[in-house]
DNA sequence: ATCCTATCCTGTAGGC
DNA sequence: TGCCTACAGGATAGGA
């Protein structure tokens, strides 16, 4: 669910309203999120401020004062929800609360608890596993066509499954690499290695054009992404392919078909996105 | 090295 | 209405 959009939607939130605060409380429930830390740990937020946010891939990070930084991967149904006073709901699967000192609140959701939630010394931040393991951020870096091609040189996973792997561009999803293979006319089954290089052009180039609508828009909600706000975002109108089948191709009026590859659903239009690869010079 | 599968967990949609 | 199953945007460990 929460891909790169959806996650930058909530940095830019998040540094909008939130910058400069300061942690009275902070505490985290019971249960385990995918790593689990101590409320210890997550206690050493308490007395500090927000300083700046930050974002890799699908990754956020949030800094505060004294060189600590909160850092999260939002998983399949994670939020961060923020209000300006004691909330008055009861709201279930809140993993981690902070408490501001001026009343306000910032809380993570997460009913799936796939989500990370981890406080790390600012200055090893880029040494976390997870962060050390990823490609480049397609909006900080944009993706260069013939360097894909030479990563993806003699691969024969499908050319989506390697979209998704967060090693070679991290923040690409599900359903942004349907989107991005729909609009470049490439087939999501093809083998990553037998795309050509005008191709990969292609999809470096709506790589970002599709993830920046996307922000604009303040990503998608295909089931539980919210805003800070609890806000649903807008790009779902806006997609061509993702959860479509049998619906009509936007651009030929065929029917969008579903498949699955990498036990992912998958979305195309079988007439603009043949499976042997074309429009882009021969073969 | 690369690829594929199973797995973590809950909520929800659809079939009966 | 209720029960049951299948499925969901992610990431990773482990086996082939």
């Amino acid at each position: 669910m929460p891909e790169l959009p959806e996650v930058e939607t909530v940095r830019r939130m998040l540094d909008a309203h939130v910058l400069g605060r300061t942690v009275a409380r902070a505490r985290l429930s019971d249960k385990k999120l995918r790593t689990a830390i101590s409320p210890a740990t997550f206690r050493k937020l308490a007395g500090r401020t927000i300083e700046s946010t930050g974002r890799h891939g699908k990754y956020l990070f949030v800094h505060f004062s004294g060189g600590v930084t909160l850092l999260s991967h939002l998983g399949m149904s994670g939020r961060w929800l923020f209000s300006d006073a004691a909330p008055a709901d009861d709201l279930k699967h809140v993993h981690a609360t902070l408490v501001f000192a001026d009343g306000s609140w910032l809380r993570f959701q997460d009913p799936r608890r796939f989500g990370l939630v981890r406080v790390v010394a600012t200055g090893r931040l880029a040494k976390e596993p997870e962060l050390a393991r990823l490609g480049p951020d397609p909006i900080a870096t944009p993706p260069d066509a013939a360097d894909l091609r030479e990563r993806a040189r003699g691969r024969t996973v499908a050319v989506k499954a390697f979209l998704l792997d967060q090693g070679e561009i991290a923040g690409v999803g599900n359903i942004y690499a349907s989107e991005i293979l729909h609009r470049t006319g490439v087939h999501p089954a093809r083998k990553a290695g037998s795309i050509r290089e005008p191709e990969w052009s292609a999809i470096a180039i709506e790589t970002r054009r599709v993830l920046e609508e996307a922000i604009d828009r303040m990503g998608t909600t295909f089931s539980s992404y919210r805003t800070l706000w609890n806000e649903p975002g807008q790009y779902g109108e806006r997609l061509l392919v993702y959860d479509r089948a049998g619906q009509p191709c936007r651009r030929c009026g065929r029917p969008i078909r579903r498949s699955v590859i990498g036990q992912r659903s998958t979305f195309f239009c079988p007439s603009c996105q043949p499976a042997r690869g074309a429009g882009y010079g021969k073969k």
